[in-house]
DNA sequence: GCAATAAATTGACCGCGGTCAATAAATAAA
DNA sequence: TTTATTTATTGACCGCGGTCAATTTATTGC
């Protein structure tokens, strides 16, 4: 017989992400360590990995809920009209992502999703990025030869290119924006010269 | 005054590179431990740490020469005269970047270059490979309407798309040249309906 | 209420990457 | 050769993620 979930085990679990929370605001993603994490729940190591499958799981779920506070507020944007626009409407979640060289790396191992029945939250984050691009795709003045969905996986590509290089020294006085423009323009607007 | 690098400091960092690399091939990257390079080595732990900055340096060592040994490869071919010749000539490397989840996490982090005056061998790997593209890409049969250079590096931001979406369980079955083509072909020719 | 059973929690313990003050070996100066 | 100085090596030690047999707490059946 499965046993429901007992309601210490969530207030533990929230009470958990509730001070990883607090320690990320403070310290930072970079600096959270799990043993700093169960002291200030006030609960033993073993606790945190009975939760969490790892160090990750807990970042991928912290990571993946500020994404989707990004998200939250694309969608409510009005589709772009060109290249600017879009650029200009995810560049604050593209910041967000190459704040720091750690959270970027979690969100690489992420994105690729996980598996099928257990998705983790930055892989579904990409999902619904690539659904509200496509949706913009679809219906602005953008190519039509390629499904938007395909669309959709190149600018996310693209962007994903242009803040792995946004962290190479040797470039890194170019904007991130000014990175990614070029890409979208040619992938986007094919007959345009870029 | 700056004293010239001594024999012993070589011979040192051969023994240790050669004991990794039968390792490696031994047992894989993703169980390599430096524990066991420097006791196969013969020497100290801290002397690993004294020849690199840490384990993923040694690791960008190995895994960059391997990708190096597929350019020459891949060097040797000429222009390919279409997508799917452009394709197969590269799936070798990108079979081995994706044998094992390890090494493409390792390929990730270093893909975007690190410093400007130590720049990582993976990195390294990935400017040769963009040379190598932006020469056939300038020679075949495709789009001129951008730069052969911004062309070469969107293969290469397709190609780590393809490689990420084939660690998702979801869509394993899909082969991954059959993933890269759509991209490639919407990208390099994109007036022809994909 | 009182077993019997299942679920959640505990904390000592381990593996392994990485550090650093002390030491040894090589080189330059005398 | 002897001494001074720089460079390379050492290994005990630490930090921290992760494990697991033992224990406590909740739930079910009577």
């Amino acid at each position: 017989m499965k046993q429901p979930v007992q309601k210490r085990t969530l207030k533990t679990r929230a009470k958990m992400v509730e001070t990883a929370t607090a320690l990320v605001a403070e310290h930072g993603y970079q600096a959270l360590r799990v043993e700093d994490v169960v002291a200030g729940a006030g609960v033993a190591k073993g606790t945190f990995f009975a939760h969490f499958s790892d160090k990750d799981a807990l970042m991928d779920l912290l990571i993946g809920a500020e994404i989707d506070r990004h998200l939250d507020r694309i969608e409510t944007l009005p589709a772009p009209h060109d290249i600017d626009e879009m650029t200009a409407a995810i560049m604050p979640m593209m910041q967000f992502m190459t704040t720091d060289r750690y959270v970027f790396d979690v969100i690489l191992r992420h994105s690729g999703a996980a598996l099928a029945e257990d998705i983790g939250v930055i892989a579904a984050t990409f999902m619904r990025q690539a659904q509200v691009l496509a949706a913009w795709l679809a219906n602005g003045p953008f190519r039509r030869d390629v499904p938007p969905a395909i669309l959709a996986e190149g600018v996310q590509a693209f962007a994903i290119q242009a803040m792995a290089l946004h962290f190479c020294a040797l470039h890194n006085e170019v904007q991130l924006e000014h990175r990614l423009r070029p890409y979208l323009q040619a992938w986007l607007l094919p007959s345009a010269p870029a």
